[in-house]
DNA sequence: GTGGTCTAGACCACC
DNA sequence: GTGGTCTAGACCACC
């Protein structure tokens, strides 16, 4: 069986404030930390990725090199760049991350006059839905 | 008593794909269904929003236009555009926003393999936290 | 009294197997290590030291970026790239330094035939020799 | 007992700024001082040594040619170039490359605030570590 | 003036 | 084909 390389799915905005190149980081993290990407999988070449974004290699390069200083891939030059799970790193950025999107629903729903309470109930019933048809749509 | 003028504290990214005007009505969109502008607020002027935002005061002036036609606010010729409630509509903005904010929140915790379950214990312990100290925080 | 900045004096090799960018790197870090730069002292701008080098600023620039990463300056945007003396890090570098040159030293004399006594030996003849005219050299 | 023919070790940079030609030539000098090539071993063939370094044969030619006018080896025509060892010739070239070796590296231990002392130490450290266990690793 | 980001593209070594 | 280095130069924000 040949081996596949998984296609990075996430878009990069040219005009925000954000750099291109955090927006780019930020992808290619998130599918490590998702778990999309797995230990020694292969990540995207740096001319594919910039070629699917529709950025400079460089952008590219500066990023997988940042990762590769943080940990999340290494580089076997000549050959790609592959990814480097260590469980613990991920899941504390998991960790962080998912209370990151929680601080920041919560903060919008709360400007919106929501409570805790609220968003509680909310999630609720769209638990009481998924009982109803899909059941178990986590498992993977 | 001097009637004073809020202030209006969203920001504006000049460089986004979503178009400055847009930016701005979901700004102000947002401060008449939060709440924080009410029935018969006056609304900042054109000319000042369009100082504090740094924005050509013609682009104000099509979003107040827009809001008008969409009963959020009205105008005074002559003195203003104030805020005009209609709970209904509001209502059902607000909850539609809501809505949204939450599935976006569920989607993304999601994909990073939090279950519903996981992000109703990280809310309540959400609030427990907030029960200790500054309890009721959201009246105002 | 006007805040002079310092002049790094180290020169580059163009043609050399070892990168460019680590050569400056090297040579801004010993201007860190050896105390000529102290803490908060600013560095030379990146467009000042890449005319010195005749260099490309983009690969200063990289370097700053490395060396700000590993903790040995930082920048303020705007105004330029300063000093970070952590004692801690820079002793454990300095000694590393040490460690290495003398290594590099005891294998070069050694493939010329030469003891650890004969090192010594002259080193002590070194000493002597000091001790004659300038005695205390290393106070500045 | 066949005669081998030693197999020179050193690599050259062909990117450095000191020329091809003049590495090749101290590279085979330090064999020949070190004591590495004895008297009337036979040097690497012209080509051979070429092959080795990855370089145009007419450059090892050049340096052989200089290595005899200086007396270091001599040619007999067809046949190769053996070594010729002048001791008091050798001795001195060893003793000066000595002297600038350790002029080198007392110069950059000095950099890193080291004082001659401190270099003694070091050594005497080494020599220890090499009492305890491998003892004699210089006899060969 | 300063650093920060990004594109464009060359050339290299290694495969 | 792959990543790594480097130059050239644009444009930005902040001072």
């Amino acid at each position: 069986m040949k081996k596949e390389i998984k296609i990075l799915h996430f878009t990069v905005e040219a005009k925000s404030a954000v750099p291109v190149y955090e927006q780019v980081k930020q992808g290619v993290k998130l599918a490590v930390i998702s778990g999309y990407l797995e230990q020694g999988d292969q990540v995207m070449s740096i001319r594919e990725l910039a070629a699917r974004l529709k950025i400079h290699p460089n952008t590219i390069a500066k990023v997988y090199y940042q990762l590769e200083v943080e940990g999340f891939i290494f580089s076997k030059p000549g050959t790609g760049y592959f990814v480097k799970v260590d469980h613990r790193k991920i899941q504390k950025e998991k960790q962080e991350l998912f209370k990151k999107v929680t601080r920041d629903y919560v903060s919008k729903a709360m400007d919106l006059g929501y409570s805790l309470a609220d968003m509680i109930a909310e999630l609720q019933s769209m638990d009481s839905e998924n009982m109803a048809g899909k059941t178990k749509k986590r498992e993977k």
